[in-house]
DNA sequence: GTCTATAGCTGGATAGAC
DNA sequence: GTCTATCCAGCTATAGAC
């Protein structure tokens, strides 16, 4: 394995251990058993590293799901494998160093643009994977593909970031979120009478939602 | 004003400048107008003091919504609130340091606890007023007060660090979300058969649902 | 490409004068 | 309570030997 990657799989380590607070050239170059000056030779900056970790790690995640995101069919089963890949992301510790990485791009300028693309790399393949399964269903009525799919974005980091302070709150609301989302299932399986009753109800709610 | 109290209003505004990776005594106490010593006399630790800013904050910003939650009548109402909430909330920048902390405390044990204590304070507030709008009406069959409550803790957490690298995808995120609670209202304002309709629909689901 | 060594700085934390 | 002065660890980054 070369240098390059030691130190990008080091980066990402590093970061899980140490947050993007404990994150500096030396904790990353002892975490990858490299020499320290070798961060500087490779990449120039700290932050590049960074950036070239958050690159990479997304690209390789992004990759292992998206077979299966393709073979989801319903709502039901977005859901599903929604929750398998929190589960499993969270054990890898995938999610928590993109959520450590989006906490520094905050302040770090240098950061922000590969954060954004990494995120946009996963709310892409959600968007795709929603387009097709919500466009010409009832749902199409109250789902916005492309915005539920920054949402969902958000909201894995949001809720890993929730569970590392309180699992069990976490936990709940998971449990509420799925619990919630039948309602889509709900909407879904209408018939056409009531498809068209929902529809006049929903244009107008929203027409009384819209205030900012 | 104390020292003690513009050594937590320093490190405050040092969290929404530099991050929670760039707080230090030395950028906290220059942005508070006092000695470096004085954080250690008053606090012992730079973690101890942002232990105490923490609830500080949240404790005056939670008291700040109380009485405009207490008012709340609908779901409507309440989702109206919630973006206010989020608009004011993110130009005053109080999200972004309850979020840096958290991105913190991930890996910092003594900031855990404050920071999970911040965090339940707006969730118990948020679940009041979801039992008071939710357990008597058709959307207590899919709404948990209290997972609903930590999820709504979360995702605004999620949604202002996502809105620091990608403004627009934000704003998509929220909108959406405004969009599909749009279902909320139409169940809320369902006639007894439909109730009833929907409570044996949700049942079903809810039950090929529990996987994990 | 990789190593040692080091410059120059910032970090937490304390001692001791006032 | 507040200040100066200081210790020492860790930091980024570079120079130069190999």
């Amino acid at each position: 394995m070369s240098t390059k990657q030691r130190l990008i799989d080091g980066a990402l380590e590093a970061i899980r251990v140490h947050g993007i607070a404990g994150v500096s050239a030396r904790t990353v170059a002892a975490t990858a058993g490299v020499n320290q000056a070798l961060v500087f030779y490779h990449f120039g900056t700290v932050d590049d590293l960074l950036a070239a970790a958050c690159e990479a790690a997304t690209l390789d995640r992004v990759a292992a799901y998206r077979e299966r995101l393709a073979a989801v069919g319903s709502l039901r089963e977005l859901l599903d494998l929604g929750r398998e890949l929190h589960a499993e992301e969270s054990r890898l510790g995938n999610v928590a160093v993109l959520a450590q990485l989006l906490a520094g791009a905050q302040t770090e300028p240098r950061l922000a643009a590969p954060v954004r693309a990494a995120l946009r790399l996963w709310s892409d393949e959600i968007e795709a994977v929603l387009h097709r399964l919500v466009d010409d269903s009832p749902v199409a009525e109250v789902a916005d593909a492309a915005g539920l799919a920054h949402a969902v974005s958000a909201a894995f980091i949001g809720l890993e970031l929730y569970e590392g302070v309180d699992p069990d709150g976490a936990d709940a609301a998971l449990e509420a979120l799925a619990r919630l989302a039948v309602l889509l299932d709900v909407v879904e399986d209408l018939g056409p009478v009531a498809r068209t009753a929902l529809r006049r109800r929903t244009r107008r709610a929203g027409g009384r939602r819209r205030l900012d």
